[in-house]
DNA sequence: GAATAAAGTTCGGGCTTCGAACAAATAATG
DNA sequence: CATTATTTGTTCGAAGCCCGAACTTTATTC
């Protein structure tokens, strides 16, 4: 049931029906693939000559190719239809405070090139050197066209205006990125959250995950950030920030947070947090009086490596941000209620270990009738990279947005 | 963007073309009434010919009707359109732990029958009474047609079987209310959560809340219960249970809650949470031994009245739960980042005391771009009632569901 | 070689919107 | 008072789309 925005809408026209019909089927192949025309027909309801002219229309605009010729036991042997994967190139970008990652991808999220350079602290700098590596990426690797551009960032774009608003961790003000990297390259460029950028990609290529209409990501890293689908749609809220749950206090009371607030859920579970619990229990024991100075800030990678060699201050530091990812999920599970909550980010290596810590204060935190499945998702499967793919297709595969 | 439900969609047609065009239609008619078939075009973007076809198709099933005939400076004169708004009517339910109300209402949410009796305490007691006080208010009451009845609950309704699932202030377990209310009544029945209800209600009936399309509504009685609207749809999660945020932790080791967790929102927050720190501040200063026997359970409704009386006890419990309703809004606001966030029960009544507090909490936890506007619903407003009459009508109004 | 079966194509019918022409109704103008 | 301008609302043929039946194509089986 969704209500008809009467602010911004678009009334019907025959050409909407074969619109409709058209993306229906486009998504039939895209999950079905190698697949008849007669097979379209039974999964659509179409009539069978409706399902010949729209794959006929499909093939004549690249979307779809004819393939290999089927093998029945009796009559005329099918053609089957694919996806035309190579139909059109896309630019992932992802955007972390350290480095950031430059892919290119063809509509089956399969990455031909894959390279990364430093982020520049300075803004402008980091455009003029992004619009230059995109553009030798694109001459790099010339294909027939490139849809666009899609951008991965640790902060959340207005809705609006699509500026950068909000960007703690990459230390930039408010920032119009879109534009010049548009001009830059020629392309359209989308930007998106880095949470909501994993939550699209586990909507559009996330496996196993058919019937999810519901889905949280959560990214950790030196902040929390969580991406919402609700209804089968990205929640992006009245202003493009919603999802900041990051910034919601655990502990009322707790360690002041640079956003104004106190004990915010990433003060509390992500990585500098355990790195802070690390450093911490170090200068503990110690009761130096200058204990502040003396605490050696050792990287969230090294920790994870120790956790693996069975460091126990290590493991104790991890335990504590277990413990408080924990309680955030248990309000995201609570709240929420979706199918799927996926945890994104380095902690997922040692999931073995933080896993069940996590289940357990969801269990105790949340009642029965939440029934989220808690999946973590390792850097390898690149869900970044994969959210920017979807972003910048998702228009030719989506619902025609009719209200 | 919203993705294609491959397991249940929808191919489109003819027809599919005049159902989008109708309901645009209808909504225009709606919200501009009266108004002419040519203001309709130039609202819609229609053809003059397909405004006037559709119309007229529209006033033969009686969803709207001609009405008077307008004054122009030239040409012409328009004869105006209006919402049939008596063409059909809607039995509306609310029920509460202690009394539950019955109305009978129109397509434009005007109650012509307002009436209430005891919920009682035993399940299958309630469901006989109900069933035979909605169709005793039928017969008193008769009309062409009823649309259906809609029933508001303090409890969560499972998505896919219908039955009321979690619903602690009543104490029933789980239970199937839609399927005996039909038998007996005849009509289709439409259950939903009482926040989801006020949500609703604010959708489809709010004052000045055209453009919104992210909206959160909070009840607070006993307990707290959230409603979310995103992207102008109702989120209810994969089980029905999503909005929950009640019985998140404000307090990661507060007073223990009945669902299992600790420091629940609606434990530091609901009203008889209130009620808790009034019987609180009156034992500890007694210093008497036995202090948990000694505290008076007085009722919210009396504490309220103590507050508009000055009573400094009162007010200091007031204070209390509306410093917790805050942080719990403060969550929402930096989460969800609605345009507007709705707060419903009878802490309204002293929201001059109440806002100001939750406003400085808001403000003080949750940054600058979430705009959040935060809005008492007096009980006047009827919003559960209004939202159970939108839970029966929306399917005509709602856009129709493509994929 | 004929019968059977399945895939894919062709074509007329019905529905919908579009767009231009038309009819109806009113005020301003000479 | 008749004419003109203006606006509302209707009529009707054209174009686009899906449906459904009939047809063609291509294979296996008897």
């Amino acid at each position: 049931m969704h209500k008809i925005n009467l602010n911004k809408f678009q009334v019907a026209t025959n050409g909407t029906v074969r619109d409709i019909n058209s993306r229906i089927m486009l998504n039939l192949v895209r999950r079905h693939q190698p697949i008849s025309r007669a097979d379209l027909m039974r999964y659509s309801g179409l009539q069978r000559s409706t399902v010949s002219v729209i794959a006929g229309q499909l093939i004549a605009d690249r979307w779809l190719k004819e393939g290999a010729v089927g093998n029945l036991p009796r009559g005329r042997r099918p053609t089957f239809l694919h996806l035309n994967a190579d139909r059109c190139g896309v630019i992932g970008v992802d955007v972390q405070p350290a480095r950031t990652t430059l892919a290119v991808s063809n509509m089956d999220s399969q990455f031909s090139a894959l390279e990364s350079m430093p982020t520049a602290r300075d803004a402008s700098e980091f455009i003029a050197r992004l619009g230059h590596r995109i553009t030798d990426l694109i001459r790099a690797h010339p294909r027939k066209s490139y849809e666009g551009v899609g951008i991965s960032l640790p902060g959340r774009i207005e809705v609006g205006s699509e500026r950068l608003i909000f960007a703690p961790t990459l230390g930039w003000s408010e920032l119009d990125l879109k534009t010049p990297i548009e001009r830059e390259t020629g392309l359209p460029v989308k930007l998106e959250n880095a949470a909501n950028a994993c939550a699209l990609a586990e909507l559009w290529s996330g496996q196993h995950l058919d019937g999810v209409s519901n889905l949280v990501a959560v990214t950790v890293s030196d902040d929390i950030s969580v991406g919402m689908i609700m209804n089968r749609q990205l929640v992006r809220g009245s202003t493009g920030v919603a999802g900041e749950f990051g910034h919601v206090s655990q502990v009322l009371d707790g360690p002041k947070c640079r956003c104004g607030n106190s004990g915010c859920w990433e003060m509390l579970a992500s990585n500098a947090a355990a790195v802070r619990y690390y450093a911490e229990s170090a200068s503990v024991p110690k009761g130096a009086i200058g204990s502040k100075s003396d605490m050696a800030t050792v990287p969230f990678g090294d920790i994870l490596r120790l956790v693996e060699q069975g460091d126990p201050r290590a493991c104790k530091a991890l335990n504590q941000m277990a413990h408080y990812l924990g309680t955030g999920i248990a309000m995201l599970v609570t709240g929420l209620a979706p199918d799927v909550l996926i945890v994104v980010g380095e902690v997922t290596r040692v999931w073995d270990k933080v896993g069940p810590i996590v289940a357990d204060a969801v269990k105790r935190r949340s009642f029965t009738h939440a029934v989220t499945r808690i999946v973590p998702a390792g850097s390898e499967a690149q869900p970044r990279l994969r959210g920017t793919v979807a972003l910048v297709l998702q228009k030719h595969f989506s619902a025609p947005s009719i209200a």
